[in-house]
Parts: structure tokens; C-alpha cells; sequence
DNA sequence: TAGGCCATCTGGTCCT
DNA sequence: AGGACCAGATGGCCTA
């Protein structure tokens, strides 16, 4: 386990961490050597359906509204051959699906398009969130997975409420022109979050420094010793 | 080779 | 009726 894996490790609560990898092992951070950003293939292959619908119910991609349509192409590689699923290998090998009328055929492809367009959104939001997530955002790092983006956001909302939350008091106790020698009032969490967060006002000089944004301050959010 | 992750297809359900 | 959303199934790619 290189230094970067277990930064990220250190980033999940206890509870959370605890969760992920009952579920899904260390490998549910995403992180592997040699798993690049954009690593050939793409993430979104041209499927013999979807090339099919390109040409043939274009116009329905368009009504739906969605500026996606384009997008769909450009992520595509025509030149992967890989095939998707079982679905489309029955329609191709004279499945089910090519047993139903032209008509049914057309509106299945149709909804096919809708949900792969969708998805497509929901990955563009999920990307969205990687970007403004303070990790590794090098080409060499592995893209975090799905699950591991959600936690991680998760995570550093609550870092940054806790943060905000602590400088609130600060503030409010610098005017309150008493002596910064005296003890700090433990800061109450906010949105009912205590049992989450570990921070006291007494480490907040410490704690502040590393709310510069650096993935450390985020990967060590939810660990048992602040900071 | 097993397991993780992902894209896609599909049918069902809910909403407008 | 059509679209959005959801979850299950399936199969490919990649890594340990």
C-alpha cells in the first residue's frame, strides 16, 4: 500500500470505513497502479446498439431536451469491440429481442438511449464532484470510484461545516473581548453532527492550518485523533 | 483467477 | 402516453 492509499483510507470515518470494506474491501477506494484518468477504452465504448440508435433514432435523443446527445457520441470508441449486454447479444444472435415487431424493437431502443443518456448525466455529475473534491488529481492516481466520490464528499461537507462552525465561535469569542488564554467553550456541533465530529476549540490553531484544502485535512476529517 | 468496478440492457413503477 | 427513476442481470476490463 503506497502513501496515497492510505491518506485516502485515513479520509473515511471509522463507521464508514468500517462499512466500505465489509462490503466492497480496500479496493472500494479505487486505487490501484497503473489505473489511469482516461485510460484507453473510455468509459463510455460505442455499443453496436447505441451506434445503431445514433443513425436510426437520433431524433429521438433530441426530444428529449437533453444536450447530451452529442456528448454520447464523442465518448464513444467505435473501434472497442467489446460487447455489452446479454440483451443486445440476443438481439444480435436473433434473441428476444429481435423477435419483437419493428415497433417495439424502435421504443425499447428508444428507452435504451433515454437511460444511457441519463446515466451518462448522472457520471458527468459524478465527475463534476470529483473535481472540486480535494484528492490526487494526478493522471497517475487512480479516478476514485463511485462510491468512494459520495463518501468523500460526505466527508468534506461535514469537514467544512465543522470548519466554519469553529471559526463562527472563534469569531464570536474574539469580540466577545475576553482573554484568548482562556478555555474555548466546546463548540456545539452543528446539524446535531456531535457524535461525528472530534474537533474542540482547543485544536482548532492546529486544526486550522490544515483546512487549507489539502486532501490531508480531508482524509483525516473522521479519524479518532483531530487533525 | 477472483473480485471490484463499470456500462448497458431491461422491466417495473411512479410521475406529469 | 411518455419520460424519469430504480434495481437486477449481464458481461467486459482491470488489478492483486
Amino acid at each position: 500500500m503506497n502513501a496515497g492509499e492510505e491518506n485516502l483510507l485515513k479520509s473515511i470515518s471509522n463507521d464508514t470505513l468500517l462499512d466500505l470494506t465489509q462490503r466492497y474491501g480496500q479496493s472500494a477506494f479505487g486505487f490501484g497502479p497503473g489505473h489511469i484518468t482516461g485510460s484507453p477504452g473510455g468509459r463510455y465504448p460505442l455499443t453496436p446498439a447505441a451506434d445503431f440508435l445514433s443513425g436510426q433514432t437520433g431524433k429521438s435523443n433530441e426530444s428529449g431536451g437533453e444536450q447530451t446527445s452529442d456528448d454520447d457520441d464523442d465518448r464513444f470508441d467505435p473501434l472497442d469491440p467489446r460487447k455489452r449486454g446479454s440483451a443486445f447479444d440476443d438481439d444480435k444472435h436473433g434473441g428476444p429481442l429481435s423477435k419483437k415487431p419493428k415497433e417495439q424493437r424502435s421504443l425499447r431502443l428508444s428507452i435504451n438511449a433515454r437511460e444511457r443518456r441519463r446515466m451518462h448525466d448522472l457520471n458527468d455529475a459524478l465527475d463534476g464532484l470529483r473535481s472540486v473534491i480535494p484528492y490526487a488529481h494526478s493522471p497517475s492516481v487512480r479516478k476514485l470510484s463511485k462510491i468512494a466520490t459520495l463518501l468523500l464528499a460526505k466527508n468534506y461537507i461535514l469537514m467544512q461545516a465543522q470548519a466554519l462552525e469553529e471559526m463562527r465561535r472563534l469569531v464570536a469569542y474574539l469580540n466577545q473581548g475576553q482573554s484568548i488564554t482562556s478555555p474555548i467553550p466546546t463548540p456545539i456541533a452543528p446539524f446535531g453532527q456531535a457524535a461525528v465530529y472530534p474537533f474542540t476549540g482547543s485544536a482548532l490553531a492546529t486544526c486550522a492550518e490544515k483546512y487549507s484544502g489539502t486532501p490531508a485535512s480531508l482524509f483525516k476529517q473522521h479519524n479518532d485523533k483531530p487533525c
